[in-house]
DNA sequence: CATATATGATTTAACGTTGAACTATCTAAC
DNA sequence: GTTAGATAGTTCAACGTTAAATCATATATG
């Protein structure tokens, strides 16, 4: 059983937890999505379910901190499965707004409800605390990154 | 300044921040590696470094947490640099013996030193200890992820 | 020893992502 | 008004990844 990163420096091992843990999230989550539901689309109708009104792209890449090609990829396959609707802004010829349908709803709530069986079983294996706790610092570390990123722009 | 998931459940916002600390981190490690060289590769060479000796190609798979299809990959991409040599096993027709180059060391030696003004700078705006209270809690979320992965199959 | 099963490695298609180039539109300054 | 620069959105190529199919070789069971 290689286990092997034990003597890394702390923060390789840190970045490596993280982008292990990525992977396999995204994969558990996406096996139980309905319908072939990716994460990338199941967190902009989550985010319009929760938030709700309406939102440009250039709005959504930047709160989900993806490229607009990104962005443009997703809502072009959430727009073709009826769960969003995009309409021209009246008053800006550039933009577009996006909103989310009474089919994208429903669907966001099968999604939570697939997933809700996951999240139970890691709330058994673990605190809700254990979360919590460790929430402050992801957040401010990914504002520091995201900062860091700016600045070479 | 949308932000916006500060409702959410502390789960999703735990595995959201751990997505987009991903994203980040890999964006601004790869920038800064030198010759194109992607995280997958120079992980593997880190491996390597830190652990010497020689790895059959499944067993680097499983120690990265990834499809051996990406593993092959990888590898072909390391092995047309001349960073690392592949070499039939001996005793196992099936197996193949991969093992680091002196050109590969001295890449990840480039690439360690590329990354370490990041590394300090994170140090700068985070104590080590940061990194390092997180990572119990990391480990052993990986390990169940991992864990329940086996199960399914 | 023959057959079934497991394991190692490769290949391919599909997908999401980035980065860069490009078009269109708006805004500010002269 | 014209022009220069910024912003919104799309498209495209390149890449890494997964999942599944395939081929080769080992191992265990009968």
């Amino acid at each position: 059983m290689t286990r092997g990163a034990d003597d890394d420096p702390v923060m390789f091992r840190f970045f490596n937890e993280v982008g292990i843990i990525e992977q396999l999230a995204r994969n558990r989550f996406e096996r139980l999505l309905p319908d072939g539901l990716k994460v990338a689309q199941f967190t902009v109708l989550n985010h319009f379910v929760r938030l709700g009104g309406e939102r440009t792209p250039a709005e959504l890449a930047r709160a989900f901190q993806v490229t607009k090609g990104a962005m443009t990829n997703t809502l072009q396959r959430l727009e073709a499965r009826r769960l969003i609707r995009i309409r021209p802004d009246a008053h800006d010829g550039r933009v577009k707004r996006v909103s989310i349908t009474k089919a994208g709803i429903k669907m966001r709530n099968q999604a939570v409800a697939a997933l809700a069986p996951v999240m139970a079983d890691l709330t058994e294996q673990f605190p809700e605390t254990a979360f919590e706790s460790a929430l402050p610092f992801l957040s401010s570390l990914r504002a520091a990154l995201d900062a860091a990123r700016d600045e070479e722009a």
